[in-house]
RNA sequence: GCGCGAGUGGCGGAACGGCAGACGCGCUGGCUUCAGGUGCCAGUGUCCGAAAGGGCGUGGGGGUUCAAAUCCCCCCUCGCGCACCA
């Protein structure tokens, strides 16, 4: 189908009725070439002469060519930016690539060649898209994560991440992809599959590095409460349920024969009287230490069985608790008993202290493992209107008298006993009140090639070295097609002519770490640089960062609730630690969009469901494209491309244009002169538009344009005529306002009503206050609450008045119809309620 | 299981506690046109009615209020997030 929606055909009077959309659009981009118009000036902001906005939208993986959800993103973007450089603020508005990653690196593979060949390819078409696409965009700020001029700062700031001992290396238990052949973070692994390609996850014992983010664990918490009233709900909340924080208290059991207690960390230390046995992590070390002899073969079968199951199949809460008895026992603190040590898998080696007291009569999951190995139940908390969970097999959690439990006799809630046992813990030095978190350390650690290499040497002699300063940054060989295949260790290893160095310390042979960084590092500081792109004294220039921080919007998909989001802000605080910054949040608001859809489900590859967004830009255009995607509804709702009409959007954009051939009166024509009643409607539309474009809701922002389109055309055919002042004030409104969308039409009718380009450099049209009240308003009158009458009143109409007119209405006292007027309530100019 | 969020015409969606359905899509009829498309005019929640007019209507039930799509409680449905975190 090769559908012409753009052919001018002659009118009546032999003026054209349509535009030419894809002239219009290679006119345009030219022009816009030319003009520059959108670079923000850091002097400017610098100086105090303007005050800043800085609009940021999640970087893209340069992965093929420009899809929908870029689309839309950027379309949003788009109209926040225009808007704020219209009310004359300094708008910093970047765009860039995060072009490490492992698409780039399988597609080498298979196509033998350099990863960075796909990556600048592809970054090169979709920054012609991103033009093409009208965005104002500010490119002398471009940067790619990719660069060594970027990455030189990442492993920069790497190190001084660990000269504060936030970036360490320990051997633990990894998340490891089988099939990417590489380590993930906790953060990558959905559902015990990776994220990325999802293979199922099995465990690994790898030495890895790792950020210490639980060093901010408090504090990314608390802040959740400054952002709470700009940032998404569902954001904060996700965060806040990542980070997980629990209080509760460390509890020491002594095992017998061992110097070192058994400490346990509980959030019921209340429960202590009934706990009846112990369970360690499986693959804890603690375990295989504690396991008698006599024990040590179940134990290990038991461990090797652990061991081989998969994520996915640990993670199923609802399958049958499994464990083995490690032979030992410890001692209650609190009542002297010996209670047994079992191991089993529930139970999480990196959460807590990797062990737990099991009191089954009060957590479910304890009872589920004392039902399958017989371990006793002792209720300790009468929880009214519940039975005995020895019996029922339903533990029991909520407030309720302690029972069995001599030092909280007489307690009545779970929080008073909960203080009273940390209080007699604490007396006897058998524990301590503790907080917890669920949030574990960032394992940045990546065995692949395309990435950034970590900047550390290992000396034989003097062991972990970091590379100096002045020798980064730490190039990636020149490793391409099948070098660079999973092994398990990084491509990187086998490049013997890189990997071994002189020690940077002592001069002795030495190998450089082989491992590159987690992508999520390079996107956890690049809104830093776009304050700075060329900076070379460091990652950013402080000055110019304090300037123009924090973003003050974020706009980007929910996906990124807790990694990127989380990663980022952990950076922030860093550096203002550091004295780098000046703020310790990086994005003030943020703005979640929703997918684009097709037929009610998401666009994928394999159910063949896409929307080519070339296709469509080539059928309907640029700008009716943005109009759907910005029209279609809220920001963040989905939008399903099947039910949306980008020709309608088309239609409705050559309705707003031939306005501005219908204008004929001079560009400097004084609206002052022209017809009321249209300069009311313009005015009241752009006051609306900025309530509106600054609460994002700018599908309402495009209907109020509509009807000033609809009410402009109206004042043209069967009103005041093409010649009012009035019209081209209108018409140079739509132009105004619809340039946040659709920037081609606008700029085409900004140049036919006679102004030079571009529209976006013209003024915000000024409110007048005056033309803001109504002549007259629509009262309407209730009986009982239900609309009877409507009365046209002066807006300044007192209560007095507005009541005697009601109650003399002709309709109103119909229907009131003789009954007794108990109440009349009056919001002048516009209500007034009858009660009978 | 826990936590968020959302339910409004045929559809996308509007609506400071104060006229429900703005704006648009679609559809129906008419004008323009050789024709299709475009453009223009009128209509379009639902029920009764020829009309005037009236009844009913924002997932269901209850409540607060002169007045509830909007606030409160309970329930249902859908979507999303987290999930053996002691």
């Amino acid at each position: 189908m090769s559908t012409d929606h753009s052919t001018d055909s002659a009118g009546p009077a032999g003026e054209a009725t349509s535009y030419d959309v894809a002239s219009v659009e290679a006119k345009w981009q030219q022009v816009w070439e030319d003009l520059q118009p959108f670079v923000a000036d850091d002097a400017a902001v610098l100086a105090g002469e303007r005050e800043k906005r800085y609009a940021l939208t999640m970087f893209p993986y340069p992965s093929g060519d420009l899809h929908m959800g870029h689309a839309e993103v950027t379309a949003l973007h788009d109209v926040v930016s225009r808007y704020w450089r219209f009310r004359g603020y300094e708008v910093m508005n970047p765009m860039g690539w995060d072009s490490f990653g492992l698409p780039a690196e399988n597609a080498a593979i298979r196509n033998d060649e350099h990863p960075a060949t796909y990556t600048y390819a592809n970054i090169e078409t979709q920054y012609d898209s991103f033009k093409k696409f009208g965005l104002s965009f500010d490119w002398s700020r471009r940067l790619h994560t990719s660069d060594p001029e970027y990455y030189r700062w990442t492993q920069w700031l790497f190190l001084r991440f660990r000269e504060r001992g936030l970036a360490y290396r320990r051997n633990s238990p990894v998340n490891w992809c089988p099939n990417d052949q590489t380590v993930l973070a906790n953060e990558q692994v959905v559902d015990g599959t990776c994220e990325r390609c999802g293979a199922t996850v099995t465990k690994r014992e790898l030495t890895q590095w790792y950020f210490k983010i639980t060093d901010y664990a408090q504090e990314l918490l608390d802040d959740l409460e400054v952002l709470a009233p700009t940032w998404p709900d569902r954001v904060v909340t996700a965060q806040r349920n990542w980070i997980g924080r629990s209080e509760g208290a460390h509890v020491d059991f002594v095992v017998p024969g061992r110097e070192a207690p058994l400490t346990v960390y509980t959030t019921r230390p209340d429960t202590l009287y009934g706990a009846t046995f112990m369970v360690v992590a499986a693959d804890a070390a603690l375990a295989a230490e504690l396991v008698t002899d006599e024990q040590r073969p179940a134990y290990e079968a038991y461990l090797e069985q652990v061991r081989t199951a998969s994520e996915i199949e640990r993670m199923a809460t609802d399958r049958p608790k499994t464990g083995v008895f490690l032979g030992v026992h410890a001692t209650n603190p609190v009542n002297g008993e010996q209670i047994p040590i079992w191991a089993a898998d529930y139970v999480l080696a990196d959460y807590g202290t990797g062990a737990i007291m099991a009191v089954p009569a009060h957590d479910q999951r304890d009872l589920d493992f004392a039902k399958v190995f017989d371990l006793p139940v002792r209720r300790v908390v009468d929880v009214p209107g519940t039975d005995d969970p020895a019996v029922t097999f339903e533990a029991t959690v909520g407030d309720g008298a302690y029972v069995n439990s001599p030092l909280l006799e007489g307690v009545e809630t779970k929080a008073d006993g909960v203080r009273r046992a940390i209080e007699h813990l604490q007396a006897e030095g058998l524990g301590q009140g503790t907080v917890n978190f669920r949030l574990r350390d960032w394992l940045l650690s990546r065995q692949r090639y395309w990435g950034v290499p970590i900047p550390i040497v290992h000396c034989e002699a003097c062991g972990e070295v970091a590379v100096p300063d002045d020798q980064l940054p730490v190039t990636l060989p020149e490793l391409r097609g099948a070098d660079l295949k999973p092994k398990g260790v990084s491509p990187l290893a086998a490049a013997t002519d890189w990997v071994n160095v002189d020690c940077p310390s002592c001069g002795g042979p030495a190998t450089r770490d082989s491992d590159t960084m987690d992508t999520f590092v390079d996107s956890s500081w690049y809104f830093l640089r776009y304050c700075s792109p060329g900076y070379t004294e460091g990652p950013f220039d402080v000055e110019l960062a304090k300037a123009w921080m924090p973003a003050d919007i974020y706009i980007g998909g929910v996906e990124h609730a807790v990694l990127h989001l989380l990663y980022a802000r952990f950076f922030t605080k860093v550096l203002a630690d550091m004295g780098m910054l000046d703020v310790r949040e990086p994005f003030a608001a943020q703005l979640n969009q929703g997918f684009v859809i097709n037929h009610g489900k998401k666009m994928s590859k394999s159910l063949g469901n896409g929307v080519n967004l070339g296709a469509q830009l080539e059928e309907f255009g640029v700008d009716a494209v943005r109009l759907t995607l910005v029209f279609a509804g809220p920001p963040e709702d989905d939008i399903d491309w099947a039910e949306m009409s980008p020709s309608g959007s088309l239609r409705f954009l050559q309705r707003a244009w031939r306005l501005s051939g219908d204008v004929t009166s001079a560009p400097d024509a004084d609206p002052a002169t022209g017809d009321v009643a249209l300069r009311r409607v313009t005015h009241r539309t752009v006051d609306d538009a900025q309530t509106l474009v600054e609460s994002h809701r700018f599908n309402v922002m495009l209907a109020r344009t509509m009807e000033l389109v609809n009410a402009t055309r109206k004042a043209i055919d069967t009103g005041v005529g093409g010649a009012d002042p009035a019209v081209r004030e209108a018409a140079e409104t739509v132009a105004k306002l619809l340039s946040m969308v659709a920037p081609y039409v606008a700029e085409e009718m900004w140049e036919r009503l006679g102004h030079a380009p571009s529209v976006a450099h013209a003024p915000w049209p000024v409110v007048d206050p005056a033309l803001l009240v109504e002549e007259s308003v629509t009262a309407v009158v209730q009986i009982q609450g239900k609309v009877k009458a409507r009365l046209e009143v002066a807006p300044d109409i007192t209560a007095a008045d507005l009541e005697a007119r009601a109650l003399a209405d002709d309709t109103v006292v119909a229907a009131i119809a003789g009954r007794e007027v108990r109440k009349v309530i009056v919001r002048e100019p516009k209500l007034v309620n009858v009660v009978v």
